[in-house]
DNA sequence: ACCTTGACGGTTC
DNA sequence: GGAACCGCCAAGG
């Protein structure tokens, strides 16, 4: 883990980065689903930061699945087009997740984890 | 120490 | 459906 990802520099960053990280392949999570998970209820917006502070290049896409995560309408929140937005369509599509008209059926592809799960692999 | 920025969400109309 | 409004609050300037 790099050095500036760590309870003391940024606590809540790296709460949310180790929770995404635990969205399944083949499945997607809310912002806010995220910030309850991640022990912050109510700060889906923190949780949309933390992920855009995650470096572009490099281990990005290999170690935090950023693209699993999307808004609460089951729809990508990058504006539609953008490069963003074609983006992480298509990485949601090459797990196939399906996209009807730019929404995901959250029914279907949502991540319902049990809580044993959750108790057993964060640290905080 | 104050002000602005967010890849949000729920409530309401 | 959808659009407007407002609460949320860590981070960075």
């Amino acid at each position: 883990m790099p050095k500036a990802v760590n309870q003391t520099v940024m606590p809540h960053y790296a709460q949310i980065w180790q929770t995404v990280q635990l969205i399944p392949q083949g499945k997607v999570a809310c912002y806010g689903q995220i910030a309850d998970l991640a022990g912050l209820p109510g700060r889906a917006r923190l949780v949309g930061k933390a992920l855009g502070k995650v470096p572009e290049s490099g281990w990005r896409n290999k170690v935090v699945p950023w693209y699993r995560v999307i808004n609460s309408q089951g729809k990508i929140s990058f504006p539609a087009g953008s490069d963003y937005f074609e983006k992480q369509k298509q990485l949601l599509q090459s797990e196939q997740i399906v996209i009807i008209g730019s929404k995901i059926k959250l029914k279907e592809f949502q991540w319902q984890p049990d809580l044993s799960e959750i108790l057993f692999s964060l640290e905080f």
